[in-house]
DNA sequence: AGGTAGGGAGAACGTTCTTTCTACTTTGAG
DNA sequence: CTCAAAGTAGAAAGAACGTTCTCCCTACCT
């Protein structure tokens, strides 16, 4: 694509990943981005589009994570062991803020909005495969121990930006290995 | 105290938590709390403040359900049971929009900023309070079951209100009872 | 050669935001 | 009775917001 979209879209993701949805103004995106007005509303129908279109990025980039994970793993275990420890490794990167999905809800409470539907849309994906992942583990089912490791997994992205990240990940991966455990035995 | 003031607070506080601190302009809450602005500014120093006020709040309120289902209970594993349900409980209540505390720094993302501080303060109360109830319970160290609990509660607040909170509250309570089960066997 | 899409520059719109101000009224305690 | 605190009412300041607009330039495609 363009490349002044491509830096209006990193500017606006980085913006608003970093300091909140509502804090972030269209000026601010436009001067960081080095974007005159004109461009941006060329190639986004308003802010709440960008917002969107931040959104999606979020939720490419995670699936292509998860699905990296699953896919190096050697056997249904460890392809849970390897999102958990996705997870846990994302957190400790520097600039952390917490979760980008939960985040956006925080600031747009109105079910019926686009980007709470949009988080929506990417919590549910996220809950199946998680699920999927784990009926494979076992023969139990699985709907309770993919609620409890979504649980799990919303707990440390909330706490992780908000206490000290390592033993927040350390805690995240054994609490897996319980219920991977609890399938297990 | 005041009657203007409480209105002040109490519309300040519904409306903060139902549709988020940014999306809530002063304007909304002298109307809706029919109070006019001279007498809002008289009683606290500016939205911000209201907002400090309505995390204290909360805050007390917390401290106050924490305290009751602690004094209820008859031993130290249902102390924790207690708190576990309270949290349950709370978000089966309609109009639960999540924790107060992590929506706040979803929308005050510098850790400098006082609603950063009064949260970071709250939930360390909270870490030390979980975990000082665990570590009567059985003789293993409590302070990774504490994150472990705290962990789980973070996920089910947040997910209580983007899914249905009943089988959320139900995988959560089955966790504690798990973490419990590992340290009194 | 000419048309079209993408981008730069900046003025301007109307709205909303938080805050401050003046002026008048009510109320309760000393 | 009086004074001060607390309330009502509304104007207004000044900034920031998202959005729309016009005008001009460049690059590419046919």
């Amino acid at each position: 694509m363009s490349d002044a979209r491509n830096r209006l879209l990193g500017t606006a993701s980085r913006l608003f990943y970093g300091e909140g949805l509502h804090s972030v103004g269209v000026d601010r995106i436009l001067a960081e981005a080095k974007v005159t007005r004109a461009t941006m509303y060329r190639h986004f129908a308003g802010k709440e589009d960008l917002v969107l279109a931040y959104l999606a990025e979020a939720d490419r980039a995670t699936r292509q994570n998860v699905d990296a994970g699953v896919a190096a793993a050697t056997n249904d275990a460890d392809a849970v062991r390897a999102v958990a420890r996705g997870i846990a490794g994302h957190i400790q990167i520097e600039g952390f803020r917490g979760c980008a999905f939960l985040n956006a809800v925080a600031e747009y409470a109105d079910p019926a909005h686009p980007v709470h539907r949009a988080v929506q849309a990417h919590r549910q994906w996220f809950l199946d495969t998680v699920t999927d992942l784990l009926a494979r583990v076992g023969n139990a089912p699985a709907e309770l121990d993919g609620r409890h490791f979504v649980m799990l997994r919303d707990g440390a992205m909330a706490a992780g930006c908000l206490a000290d990240p390592g033993p927040i990940g350390d805690t995240f991966c054994e609490a897996v290995e319980g219920i991977l455990r609890a399938r297990t035995s």
